[in-house]
DNA sequence: TTGTAAGCGTTATCAC
DNA sequence: GTGATAACGCTTACAA
């Protein structure tokens, strides 16, 4: 047996300085004042740790702490942009917190999703962010949900009442409504997700209201597709560019989606904004190269990340109990080329006065 | 004191049922049968264990197997389409093998990479996967990697000499260019990501060879841009299309390169393909809906996930002393419509027989 | 100012 | 077939 090589731990650096584990232990973990070590042994402790190039066991110390220091991020999709830079922005905060970050893809689909969870609540995640599948009637990851902190983001979950942090989905597709409708449209027609799905289903109300607003009709068969794919948007987009009374406008509920009907409206030949006026949700770095670039209704991504991050650490180190915040954040609209003004400033210029 | 809410763990089942922890652990890890529990005491502690939502705790179970079924995965932006695809796929299987993956994002910045390192190998991650920022002279991660089975993916490390995969960004420019030559290009020129980095300089190499296959000059001053954004992509499309010899056609390394190439030549008033083709690398969701649609380099993304994960886990099961393997991908070229012919097939149609 | 020892929840070795 | 019991590497009363 070779002693010479052990493994670099607080133990074997504790025997190399003559020291207890103890002593080691108080000094690595900051605790040196407090237990008033002394300047000579915590220098000695602290340099031949450098020198080792030892790093304590955080699963050892969690074991111990009840406390891993570790949260757990699943969403639907990483691949996803929208999803892709909420993450980003998540691990980013964790990091400089001092957590690390485990991710999961639930595929869009509940089982997995609920596989994922109780895969990292094993693993004792200090807490838990969540942007659920949340197809209806998903209360599986339910009962694990409970035990943790647990904060939802993007898309909220009515039955479960947990803390959450989504942009405001209703009032960006009003938004959206209302400036094609000052542009003179009167056919809007919308492109959705995944119905049953809160965003999806807040955009959609969102919709309906800016419509009832202008005092315009929102009849279903100006709602199309199911899926946050781009193939369900290139079917949907087909659908509406067949229909008899064809909208001059179409509102996009996901940035995928956005791409479908472009692929769509490309392969019908169907020009935009001239002949089709377009406006999507999630801005994407290419939505400026587009022809023409798209005009789109913006989520505060880099703030949903801060905020959600910042509500999770909440409850964790606060109690659990008190009435579960939920923080809305304003979507707003950019302007750019995919709208096309049907009705010009009033031409009063040609309405010769009596 | 009450003890009726006692935590869920093996100890509690254990009492509960009057049976010793020992049983309890050899059933619920499986080797009931090996250790011959009779039928009757393995059903009750299944029944139990499922009825109370038992999940064994893996901190516990890690610290005593000194293995955690757990994996870590660094890249230098999550947000880049490429890497949120990659740790997609890495994901995926990772989680279809059992394990769970932590995520970080280096910011292209060496210090953040090692620090991100660290924080994974002090939870004791069973192997780390890691797309480095690569800048030369970074070694900072260097005596931690050693500690623990590690594969680099995109980007290998020269000095390492560390087990890898990656596409062939070699082969990958060779085509881009042959694909130009062939079709009348002479003066083609490169916007390029950071250099010094292995991808990068990969490329680069790959340009040359190809211009030099072709006989062609491959000045330095074609070569333009720093960094993978697409700011840098602006800049250096905006030098390029101010060169008093304009090149005909611009290789894009990077896909936001290509998206600030695009914006550049938006800005200036040059029609792609008609004025400036463009090949770029990295296919994405949207490459097809800019106008023109982009002729670019697809690297097999899935496969790189796939083969990565394959490889670290036979890292983590097998010796780590057997010369480090390294797999290259070959890339392909899809072709659409941003690269023009400037010499059209041989106009035999124009010249009439003698 | 430092050491001793119990314990975090699990698994493996040895008994019976 | 099952049960004691000693680790795993760390923290923290309690002693000294």
């Amino acid at each position: 047996m070779q002693s010479g090589t052990a493994p670099p731990s607080l133990k074997s650096l504790a025997a190399a300085l003559g020291l207890s584990t103890a002593t080691v232990s108080r000094v690595l973990s900051g605790q040196g004042e407090r237990y008033r070590i002394s300047r000579v042994t915590r220098d000695r402790i602290l340099a031949q740790a450098h020198g080792s190039g030892l790093v304590v066991d955080q699963l050892a110390r969690s074991l111990r702490l009840r406390r891993t220091l570790t949260l757990g991020l699943v969403i639907p999709d990483i691949s996803n942009p929208f999803f892709a830079q909420l993450a980003r922005q998540i691990e980013r905060h964790a990091r400089h917190r001092g957590y690390a970050v485990f991710i999961a893809d639930s595929e869009e689909d509940a089982a997995v999703e609920a596989q994922a969870v109780t895969l990292m609540l094993s693993r004792q995640v200090d807490g838990l962010i969540l942007a659920p599948v949340g197809t209806p009637g998903t209360g599986a990851a339910l009962h694990a949900l409970r035990q943790r902190p647990c904060v939802l983001v993007d898309r909220l979950l009515p039955e479960h009442s947990l803390p959450a942090v989504s942009s405001d989905h209703r009032q960006g597709a009003v938004l959206a409504v209302r400036h094609l409708v000052e542009r003179g449209h009167r056919r809007i027609a919308c492109v959705q997700g995944s119905p049953g799905t809160f965003a999806n289903d807040e955009r959609i109300a969102g919709w309906r209201s800016g419509m009832q607003a202008a005092a315009l009709a929102c009849p279903d068969w100006l709602i199309r597709g199911s899926g946050y794919s781009i193939e369900a948007g290139v079917a949907a987009a087909h659908e509406l560019l067949q229909l008899p009374q064809r909208p001059s406008a179409v509102l996009a509920l996901g940035n995928l989606l956005a791409l479908g009907v472009l692929r769509a409206v490309r392969e019908a030949g169907v020009l935009i904004p001239d002949e089709l006026s377009l406006v999507a949700f999630d801005d994407q770095l290419w939505a400026t190269v587009t022809s023409p670039p798209l005009t789109i209704i913006e989520q505060p991504i880099e703030e949903l990340g801060r905020q959600v991050l910042e509500l999770l650490l909440e409850r964790i180190a606060g109690p659990m109990n008190d009435p579960p915040e939920r923080r809305i954040l304003p979507a707003r609209l950019i302007e750019r080329g995919s709208v096309r003004s049907l009705a010009p400033i009033p031409p009063a210029s040609c309405n010769p006065s009596p």
